[in-house]
DNA sequence: TGACCGCCCATAAAATCCCATGGTAACCCA
DNA sequence: TGGGTTACCATGGGATTTTATGGGCGGTCA
């Protein structure tokens, strides 16, 4: 499966209109459902983005709760009740919806940031902090890095 | 999988491609995506590549993380959404983005400096000064390899 | 009927391909 | 051994394609 990667700046147009960058889509339109999947963010000011085909692989990893469970039930309800399809238009766009670019505070540009098997999608000042925040927490708490990060940091 | 060794010293065009040493493609075709993976060192002015395996191999070993935690954001953010994925052209050569550029203070000439499982991409100036540094550390610090971890000596 | 949604087309900029060239190093063969 | 020849590699530039973005049109549903 191919990885999200890199962060892309793209605008949001007079019609809600945002273009996936083309290196997603790559990673997306192989799918069953030609579009993306994406939420809130329950940790931050973003929102989160994934494949159609590894919102299965979180109902997976959601077993490992007990079905009846609060945790089960919060973290469904946070993910999947709250879960939006968006398609793609012929070019390749998305239009998301009014309270998901509110919850981000995006307003003309939008970051799409590449996590690997999932994404994120920022407002741009949001985001500048976010990505500060995170190189100093991996350079100061010296988290347990991957052997191969540990020669590249 | 073949190493990266020695290094080389390219011409970035007016078009800001640049050739990626013959020797170290070898070790990069054989991959799923023909290309290199680049991002900003944390700790030096250059730039840090490997190949696309690589970064599979950190998203597996990201997964080990409970999705969603910090660890898991702050890796995958500081990781993931930092690389470039930079494909060859049909003669081997890459772009590489602006801002790279200029955080390695690359304009002319791109110094590809193999280091085994990785290289590095310096301006011609600023890696004379490290390797004179590392040897010098080498020699003062009089340091050695360490024996492969989990192997009898 | 009117607002909204999805589709089609247009465009400029940027990325990518294709072909050409010169130099260098390896090779071959007498 | 020496001279020529070939193969490969780094480099350059023009042509083509992709991408992001904008606007218009028609259908649909309330």
């Amino acid at each position: 499966m191919t990885l999200f990667l890199s962060t892309y700046a793209n605008k949001v147009d007079r019609k809600g209109r945002v273009s996936v960058p083309a290196s997603f889509r790559t990673a997306l339109v192989t799918q069953t459902f030609p579009g993306i999947v994406l939420f809130r963010s329950g940790t931050h000011a973003c929102l989160e983005g994934f494949a159609y085909a590894t919102m299965e692989e979180l109902s997976a990893r959601l077993d490992h709760y007990d079905l009846f469970s609060s945790e089960q039930d919060d973290l469904a309800t946070a993910i999947f009740a709250e879960a939006v399809q968006l398609p793609f238009d012929p070019e390749g766009r998305i239009v998301i919806p009014e309270h998901l670019l509110k919850h981000a505070g995006i307003d003309e540009q939008a970051m799409f940031v590449g996590l690997g098997r999932k994404f994120q999608i920022w407002s741009a000042a949001a985001y500048e902090k976010r990505r500060d925040e995170a190189r100093r927490q991996v350079k100061d708490n010296k988290l347990t890095l991957p052997r191969i990060v540990g020669e590249a940091a």
